[in-house]
DNA sequence: AACGATCCCTGTTGGC
DNA sequence: TGCCAACAGGGATCGT
């Protein structure tokens, strides 16, 4: 499922094919898609004619800068994914957005679950967007020990819950927040104020090493759930995973096996002789 | 305010 | 072999 370097990977591979294009015309097919609009229409009716300035991303959003102060915000969900082509090609099954650019390429959401959206908001809406709600970017400098230990004081949910809420820290999701665990040696039931100075820039410096070898693979594509990367690739990073999905196999580090349990309904992996 | 449960959605999987 | 329930999960929402 789409986390951080999945993002990542797509922005990468997006921005040189949007940033600079005009959207003639935009084809909204599933008002799902568009529920943080009004409706379908009103986001093809901000769509149109909108020049693309800059493709950003915070956590797991993707933010696009268009002109005339307008914000394209777009969300994966567990199965989106963007591709583009020529308007010649038959798009892929369930793709719910169609965008026309000035150069003839067509940018194509993909989403069968419908997790995912996407959505035009002006300045005012920008201030109540989901973008409000979340805390530094894990991918950046803002990150860091001291921050992490400001937002975890007095909380008491598991650490793993707390990585999950996107408040604490932006882009980790069931995936990479296990890697990070495992490589800093904490338990994920740990309760959040309860993890010591030194477990905290361990995670830190955990979750740059997994961000960094993530993105540099092109993302984690799962054998059951195809995310694919804007060509059609898959992302290289599934071999690199020392936890996640390898319940009972040897722990890379002691030879314990791996436990899983499941933690705000999310299955959660861990080394039950690392983590403590 | 913080936390936990529930819901949305559909392709895949596992059990019978 | 075929059918169907269970499962997967990011984020919003709601009750406590």
């Amino acid at each position: 499922m789409p986390e951080l370097p999945e993002v990542e990977t797509t922005r990468r591979h997006l921005e040189p094919v949007l940033v600079g294009r005009v959207i003639e015309e935009a084809i909204v097919s599933h008002p799902r898609t568009a529920r943080r609009n009004a409706s379908a229409e009103e986001l093809v009716t901000r769509l149109r004619g909108r020049r693309v300035e800059a493709l950003r991303r915070h956590g797991k959003f993707l933010v696009g800068d268009l002109d005339e102060g307008w914000t394209l915000i777009a969300h994966l969900g567990m199965s989106g994914r963007f591709s583009f082509g020529s308007p010649e090609e038959e798009p892929p099954v369930h793709t719910h957005v169609l965008l026309h650019l000035d150069d003839g390429t067509v940018v194509r959401f993909t989403d069968p679950r419908t997790f995912g959206f996407v959505a035009v908001f002006d300045e005012d809406e920008m201030a109540s967007s989901p973008l409000g709600r979340l805390g530094p970017d894990a991918w950046s400098d803002a990150f860091d020990a001291s921050v992490l230990a400001e937002s975890l004081a007095g909380r008491t949910a598991p650490i793993k819950a707390l990585l999950l809420d996107q408040g604490p820290v932006a882009g980790l999701g069931n995936i990479y927040a296990d890697e990070v665990l495992h490589r800093a040696k904490v338990h994920p039931l740990t309760p959040g104020r309860d993890i010591p100075m030194d477990r905290l820039e361990a995670m830190v410096t955990a979750t740059r090493e997994v961000l960094a070898e993530a993105i540099e693979a092109g993302g984690t594509t799962l054998d059951d759930l195809a995310y694919l990367l804007p060509d059609g690739r898959a992302g290289e990073n599934l071999d690199r995973l020392r936890v996640y999905g390898r319940t009972g196999e040897p722990c890379v580090v002691c030879g314990t096996p791996i436990e899983r349990i499941v933690v705000r309904a999310r299955s959660t992996h861990f080394c039950p002789d690392c983590q403590h």
